[in-house]
RNA sequence: GGCUCCGUAGUUCAACUGGAUAGAAUAACAGAUUUCGGCUCUGUUGGUUGAGGGUUCGAAUCCUUCCGGAGUCACCA
């Protein structure tokens, strides 16, 4: 099946060649989607070309339109808006198309593999405590970008580190020692990360009390905060771990053992997976080797306290600490030896970081202090910088309590929909099980759609309320249409592999399905080149509303009396709810047969 | 303070990456169908795209100066 836009642009190149003797190169043509308002599918915009044809842009258009239409079988009719000449396809080439889709139930689709290596690591919490609203977001969108780079032809690897060695571990580890009692995520009966993370609060509340009354004592704050006894106790941990103290190794795997499953228990929920997980704990040793073996080239250097640095200022970046005067590493460091044991491992194309994007500054920095070190594949490092995630009450501080908790936010959607769904009575005879599931299916569709729909690069404000809203631009409102159109194709149940499809059958409301359908491809490999999910929502969307249309003025299918009209109309609905199907599961989302 | 990013209907988001009269959803109001699932469809109201200047056939989009907001500038991760 040869595209529109191809097809046209090799078109619109004869017709220069034949009107004007002008003999353009295919990039210069630009062909666009015709807007809704006027009438048409692709749309040439002729301004550029004027020097070329000499000649008025209406008057140019004309004569390209004409040509077309004279010439081009595809082309039905033309019409000329101050310089915009809008070309509208055949219903055949409508139908061809709709024929060509026939065989497969991958339509849109790429060829498997038929692209580079990709890796897209995303997650990568610290496990010190629960994951929350933002993780939510990295995970959607780890998930869903590693789902449609897949979908475009990619093989692609999803990875997380964990970061599971640091301060931060101590300082649970501590709290649950002086004050943990030997109780365990099982005796309390919470969730390991629950569990772990509320001795992270205890931590800082004692921290607290111990600065407070330091100053009282007469410290200053600064100071305070620096000698409060029981950080230094924390500190003091850390070394021990570092130095492979047996009993500190072994409640830092105990605890972190508690945490994962914790966390396992979330991602499950979430429907997310990785195919391979790095631990912080075993590559933070790694990148200081590495670092080490480059001292000696330009751009790195050693100050006499011994520490080592990288000085990228003829990058308009600053200096950078690499290793500390103790010889130890720091984050960057980390993930200089992780992105460099990847490529080693995988050989990878690109390497994709869904990262928050209070670190856009850490990933120029790593991307270039890779480079100098000579290694070509760090030019494939790219960072899916996102924005971060603002409640109606402002900016989530955990310290203030108003971090939204992953799991309580799934759950509460899960039962919002439970809710609706019993209102609404439409699931007599489903059993409890099989409820439980679609509740599940609804709640989490209406999270991720609301989530994934907003550009990824930009900040984005989440309501609680608005995102349970199951009308307008929203997940379950997609999930509805599917379930009608299949309570529909049950009522009919067709034959649907030797449908006949014929011009003459061929309705306006038909053809404008079709030829949203027809965008799919294009959606997937879009959202593909620009790494954002929310072209996919914007596109099953846009589809979804479109057969609403044609639903409403198209009289009942069910009841059709010529075959051919109703079988025709039953392919265009089944096409339908395939594609919006696909759609969804590229967002991370099911779709339910009835709800 | 230096650097980076962002300001679009009351609100939440779009705008095919420089194209036509800046579109949806939501809320409010008015209507349609009421026998394929009313979680549907159609309409009305709502904008000086933060402000000014520039570039060009053409700017929400590019450049520039302000105003407002966020992030980042750790021997934290």
């Amino acid at each position: 099946m040869e595209k529109l836009e191809h097809k046209l642009s090799q078109e619109i190149k004869k017709a220069f060649v034949e009107l004007f003797g002008n003999e353009l190169d295919e990039a210069q043509i630009q062909l666009q989607k015709t807007r809704k308002e006027f009438i048409g599918d692709l749309t040439l915009v002729t301004f550029p070309f004027l020097k070329i044809t000499r000649k008025s842009p209406e008057e140019s258009a004309k004569l390209i339109g004409e040509f077309l239409e004279k010439n081009c079988d595809i082309v039905n009719s033309f019409n000329v808006v101050k310089g915009f000449l809008n070309i509208e396809a055949t219903p055949s080439y409508w139908i061809d198309f709709l024929n060509s889709t026939h065989q497969t139930d991958r339509f849109g689709f790429a060829e498997p593999n038929s692209k580079e290596r990709v890796m897209v690591e995303y997650s990568s919490p610290n496990t010190n405590k629960p994951l929350h609203l933002g993780h939510l977001r990295n995970n959607f969108l780890g998930n869903s970008v590693a789902r449609i780079l897949k979908a475009n032809g990619h093989e692609v690897i999803k990875v997380q580190i964990i970061n599971d060695r640091g301060i931060h571990i101590c300082k649970s580890m501590l709290a649950w020692q002086k004050f943990g009692e030997n109780t365990t995520p099982e005796s309390e009966e919470l969730k390991g990360d629950k569990f772990v993370g509320n001795y992270y609060v205890r931590f800082d509340k004692e921290y607290k009390k111990e600065i407070a009354s330091l100053i009282e004592s007469g410290v200053e704050e600064e100071e305070a905060k620096k000698k409060a006894p029981i950080l230094l106790e924390a500190q003091e941990m850390l070394r021990k771990w570092e130095a492979g103290d047996e009993e500190i190794t072994s409640l830092w795997k105990t605890m972190n053992n508690w945490v994962y499953s914790g966390f396992e228990s979330t991602y499950q929920t979430m429907g997310v997976d990785f195919d391979k997980l790095y631990y912080e704990s075993d590559t933070y040793l790694i990148g200081k080797d590495k670092v080490l073996k480059h001292i000696e080239t330009e751009s790195f250097y050693k100050k006499e306290d011994g520490s080592i640095w990288i000085n990228l200022e003829a990058d308009k970046l600053d200096n950078k600490l690499l290793l500390r005067s103790d010889g130890t590493s720091v984050y960057m460091t980390q993930d200089i030896g992780t992105a460099i044991i990847r490529e080693e491992e995988f050989h990878c194309k690109n390497y994709y970081y869904v990262v928050g994007n209070e670190q856009d500054y850490h990933f120029n920095v790593l991307a270039l202090v890779l480079q100098k070190m000579g290694f070509d594949w760090a030019n494939g490092i790219e960072h899916l910088s996102y924005g971060m995630v603002d409640l109606p009450s402002g900016k989530m501080k955990s310290r203030e309590g108003t971090v939204v908790d992953a799991d309580d936010l799934m759950l509460e959607m899960r039962n919002t929909a439970q809710e609706i769904s019993e209102d609404l009575g439409k699931l007599e005879g489903m059993d409890a099980a099989d409820k439980d599931g679609l509740f599940w299916k609804i709640g989490l569709g209406a999270l991720k759609y609301f989530i994934l729909k907003v550009d990824p690069k930009k900040r984005m404000m989440f309501d609680p309320k608005e995102s349970v809203d199951f009308n307008g631009n929203t997940g379950p409102f997609i999930q509805y249409t599917y379930a009608r159109i299949q309570s529909i194709l049950r009522k009919s149940d067709s034959d649907l592999k030797e449908v006949k499809l014929d011009i003459k059958l061929l309705d306006k409301e038909d053809i404008n399905v079709i030829k949203q359908l027809y965008n799919f491809p294009e959606a997937i490999n879009d959202s593909a080149l620009q790494k954002s999910p929310a072209l996919i929502a914007n596109y099953v969307y846009e589809l979804v509303k479109i057969f609403n249309h044609f639903y409403q003025n198209t009289p009942p299918i069910v009841k059709e009396k010529d075959d051919n009209i109703k079988n025709m109309r039953l392919f265009i609905c089944n096409k339908t709810s395939e594609v919006i199907a696909n759609s969804m599961s590229l967002l991370g989302i099911s779709v339910p047969e009835r709800m």
